[in-house]
DNA sequence: GCATGGTCAATCATAAATAATCAAAAACAG
DNA sequence: CTGTTTTTGATTATTTATGATTGACCATGC
């Protein structure tokens, strides 16, 4: 078999199974390992692939797994509650919309799930607007500085950017829902791009999980009477008076 | 047989069969090895077969001239030449810089070499930023429409809010350099941003392998007399006298 | 501590592919 | 028919790809 033929045949196995080990690959191809650890080493300097200790993994996996411990860990948590809540969101979402999607895990779920490649996205996290491409969807991004670790664009131009778009609807995520704290997250220049996103927007929906309920957090970027709270369990009853809440079966 | 007869045979069979070697061809067209190569390497002269070691590949499957070439396959060409050049400019960045980072593949190439985290980024490049900020640096990114399939941003808000920056060194990717018609792209929106960017940039580098010199491509985004050119091979004495070139070795 | 199993890069010899060269054969113009 | 050009096949040295081997490295378990 010709080399060229082989390495691209690696590319697609790759592309198509995610993960692959040498040994794999070495039995798919027939070749020995050597060969095979040569063709890896090219296609990676080649930025075709990502290698790794053992074989090599897929460029789009790979820009998900290098994400920092601490959104990792954070996704972990709630996996389920966070899919369904996610799953449902997606739906919401209608042709002609003009959609604005936070940074966050939760949104970045969301994102697996949109269906709708009609209507127009913007977001401030630099990984969904990746993803959002990668579906193709028609995306623009927020400019501004990149906080790390969340890596969310914040800062005054992107402030100041998202005044002039006006949203049919948002998707944020929050780290804490209560009733006089309103949703809070920890960072003050990212609730502020919150708040501002959220003035633009038509229609809020605040993506939380039921152990965000009672979380507060040290900055306010909304009042809950202002959103649509989409959850997995039904809140005290206290947050159903002063807000719109959409609880979501956990299979849904 | 007729020489240019088996040729455009050698062609059917390439496209049809997408790879094939040269003692398959010798084999079906019952000629010696030396006269396959012949026909092979006039073929891919042609652009008419993509010719590779051990035998042929069809155009379709790895690159096709009409549109742009995606990111990815054109990330595989002229390897060893992009990376001397990108490790030779990420050199360049000092302490204190304000860093413009063009989107495209040589310029992410560049990301790799650099080691200075004290300077401060700005890039128009998804993957650009991601890589940023895996490394550390200080990063922001420009808003507006992302573009497929470069993933690059682009857009009436890039451009403006280019304009309120001022960088100390920018670094350019191009797809054509000539003496008069400069460096260009067949993109336009992507021009624009490239123009506004240097506009703003006290140095600009312009980051090209020798292949790109004599190409011209739909729009110019920069006169060659205004940037510095960092190449891998000393290109024709007439670019030496209107532009400062810096010539890298190949083993940089 | 030591051994073990797995991965990996470096090295080597072998095999294959290639470019360069040359001479013979064919096509062609005068 | 003669001299020239083109094409071809064979031969050569050079380059490239490959598989096997070695020792290094690291985590795991004894």
């Amino acid at each position: 078999m010709l080399t060229e033929e082989r390495r691209k045949q690696i590319v697609s196995i790759v592309n198509e199974k995610k993960a692959v080990t040498v040994a794999e690959l070495t039995e798919l191809l027939d070749s020995s390992e050597a060969t095979i650890r040569r063709d890896l080493n090219a296609l990676s300097k080649a930025s075709l692939i990502n290698k790794v200790f053992g074989g090599a993994t897929s460029l789009d996996s790979s820009n998900i797994k290098t994400t920092e411990e601490s959104m990792q860990e954070k996704a972990r948590i709630n996996i389920e509650e966070k899919d369904s809540i996610s799953k449902y969101a997606a739906t919401l979402i209608n042709d002609q919309d003009f959609v604005f999607i936070d940074s966050g895990t939760t949104t970045l779920k969301l994102i697996d799930y949109i269906t709708n490649t009609n209507a127009k996205y913007i977001t401030n996290g630099i990984r969904h607007a990746k993803k959002l491409i990668d579906k193709g969807c028609e995306t623009s991004i927020l400019g501004g500085r990149i906080k790390t670790p969340t890596e969310a664009i914040i800062g005054p131009d992107c402030v100041e950017s998202i005044s002039k778009y006006h949203f049919t609807k948002a998707f944020m995520g929050t780290n804490g829902i209560a009733i006089d704290a309103g949703c809070t997250t920890p960072d003050v220049d990212e609730a502020l791009v919150k708040s501002v996103a959220i003035k633009q927007a038509y229609i809020t929906y605040i993506l939380a999980d039921h152990t965000k309920f009672g979380q507060v957090n040290a900055v306010t970027f909304a009042d809950i009477s202002k959103c649509c709270i989409i959850t997995d369990k039904e809140p005290a009853k206290r947050y159903l008076e002063k807000s719109i809440v959409k609880v979501v079966s956990n299979n849904f």
